[in-house]
DNA sequence: ACCGCTTCCGGAAGCGCTTCCGGAAGCGCT
DNA sequence: AGCGCTTCCGGAAGCGCTTCCGGAAGCGGT
């Protein structure tokens, strides 16, 4: 059972030569038919499995791609990795898992990138919300390297999959504006990120379009997480009542929770006395009191599909070694343009709960797949 | 920057043959200590880093480690997996993830565990959770492989991390039992898991130490799910009011939730009419209506700890592999006895929330690093 | 001065696979 | 019959590293 045959085995058993086994294991067209189903039902037949090893060795490219993840603590990773994980299910590539803490992420990161490469092992790298690091990321693509990012990069050069974030925060403020609001606040996040400012534009955007000019003072830097969440929000209750939001729209609803725990304190109702919407539809917004009205990103589409977008990259990028230059367009579907890489982006939905104090419940599926009734 | 440097440029810029550097490289004692130093300033000032493929097919060992995670959608399993990840962090070694669909995870997983193991790729295996694969594994590992589980295992055959499922479930009967309740019933997890049955044990016994004899029309089973959560507690509350429990411990926070929704729809409070408990502390746990009292499991710990008892038989297998057999103990400070697994067992710790119905409210950390002030 | 030992190092044979190169058939033509 | 072409396959040279084996020094001791 615990295979320790060779193409060798494989090659004798059959009665042909080891670049023939291994032509059909590479799915070659220079093999007879007849000759490659033979070949394939001994190879059934006897377990044979090729090391992924000797022929990465061998072959100069390799069966691993690599995934770069950042602090797994962020909820919404695990589906990220669900969807990543269903994507390259299917073929013959596997997953390295590279972490990275915060310390290093706040640092360069470029120690554990380069030394990812350097070692030659994956074929190519997905990294996921790589912030400051991609700058590097990108440099690495323009040298060939197949790099798809998800969901965060200051510049748009290489090839990326992310939601539609100036949408999804318009769609939070104009449900809000429909409401009746017109002083909204807004938590943002840290300005390092794409997201914050693509948020914030939606916001302002929403603001605008009904004439409101966004007050300097109604708008606060948070830093993604609870904490600051409440702190931003202790600011805004403590503003004179004139001045004071009826509204709050949380770049994250790790945030919103903040601005929760906050209200409590201050006695303040939400939504009667301020309405809450977040940005994520982490698992807890259907269950924190009151639940939490949000924006849901497609976060399990996004890992699929950034995946996919490697993937193509990588047969592409295989192709061109093979000297069959950009066939037509990819095979996969996937449109590649050597200098414009392809860039996706998801759109986001609108989840209404009760924080929001729309008066209406819709039942919607939670990404915990499960809804508290009202 | 992009390193294509061989071994042998090494060895040509130090002037010495391949062999030595590879000397250097692993740490074989052979070595002048000069040329030592010499050889690791070039390979510093070259950026060398050795290429994986080409060592793990030489030395026919390998560095990475098979991770095996069922369900992502588990939601401690983020936690386990920054464990882990932080146990590799320091080591040479690099993880790479095989995830198991849940379809896959109810037939036999054989095919996964076998390809992975016939493809050669890793030196070793963590398996979490894996419940019905544990034969296999247990067959893997009888086959020298090494392997540790993580969290559940029928039989205990292979080295083992895991909670103190059974202490776990009596603190928490325990607890509800000081705060004056007798008629308490339990929801318990699907009997295939370990986990269920010593859940339920812990129950029991904390029940019998005061003369309770366990009733069985409290005892349900569910799917560790919201949903059977749900109906279970249905159930209950369906039943007549003189053999209505007091108080529910369920086997799982997930099915606690399912406990708190139908609670809602049947107009019962928690904890004013019933009191609940629950088991595992995940993340909206803290967030929940009310939020909910639970055990706690050390769930990074055991990610970290099962992680570094692997790489503990790691280093250990190949020591025997060199012929130096079994040392005095396992330089880790785990003690590797050949017929007798290690097994580690992490203790849970209870949190008292507001679910449970004591009046004061003690202020813990939760696993989401934010806690409601009451 | 010679012996045996230790210490340090080089040569070379692989690990299991891919792939280049070239050769042997078999084909339809002229 | 002989030509070129295609189809299918084997030999053999690596990929970058590890490790066995043996040899050259250098040591103290006799």
């Amino acid at each position: 059972m615990a295979g320790k045959r060779t193409i060798e085995d494989i090659a004798r058993l059959a009665g042909v030569s080891k670049a023939t086994v291994s032509r059909v294991l590479n799915h070659k067209p220079d093999v007879d038919p007849a000759t490659r189903e033979r070949i394939l039902s001994i190879i059934e037949e006897q377990g044979f499995v090729p090391s992924i090893t000797a022929s990465g060795l061998a072959g100069g490219r390799n069966r691993l791609i690599g995934m770069l993840i950042p602090s797994l603590t962020w909820p919404l990773i695990p589906d990220l990795i669900r969807g990543i994980a269903d994507a390259v299910e299917p073929t013959p590539y596997e997953l390295v898992l590279y972490s990275i803490k915060d310390e290093d992420l706040e640092r360069d990161r470029s120690e554990v990138i380069s030394r990812l490469l350097a070692t030659q092992l994956t074929a190519g790298l997905l990294a996921v919300f790589p912030a400051r690091a991609s700058q590097q990321l990108t440099r690495l693509y323009q040298q060939g390297f197949p790099v798809v990012i998800i969901d965060d990069q200051l510049k748009q050069t290489t090839p990326w999959v992310g939601t539609d974030n100036a949408a999804g925060a318009y769609t939070a403020v104009r449900h809000l504006i429909n409401l009746g609001h017109r002083r909204i606040a807004h938590i943002g996040g840290p300005h390092e990120y794409l997201a914050s400012h693509d948020r914030y534009n939606g916001y302002r955007q929403a603001l605008l379009e009904v004439g409101v000019t966004p007050d300097p003072d109604l708008v606060l830097e948070g830093d993604f997480m609870p904490p600051t969440g409440r702190t931003c929000a202790k600011k805004l209750f403590e503003l004179p009542p004139e001045k004071r939001p009826t509204a709050i729209f949380a770049a994250t609803d790790q945030m919103a929770y903040g601005v929760l725990s906050a209200a409590e304190e201050h006695g303040i109702s939400i939504p009667q006395d301020i309405a809450l919407v977040g940005f994520d539809d982490d698992a807890p917004s259907a269950h924190v009191r009151p639940p939490l009205t949000t924006i849901r990103q497609p976060i399990y589409e996004m890992g699929k599909c950034g995946m996919e977008l490697l993937l193509s990259l990588l047969s592409t990028s295989q192709e061109q070694t093979f000297g069959i230059r950009q066939p037509l367009t990819a095979r996969t579907g996937e449109a590649i343009q050597p200098h414009q890489p392809t860039r996706i982006e998801l759109p986001t939905s609108l989840v209404i709960r009760e924080s929001c104090g729309a008066n209406f419940h819709i039942a919607v599926t939670t990404s915990s797949g499960e809804d508290i009734p009202s």
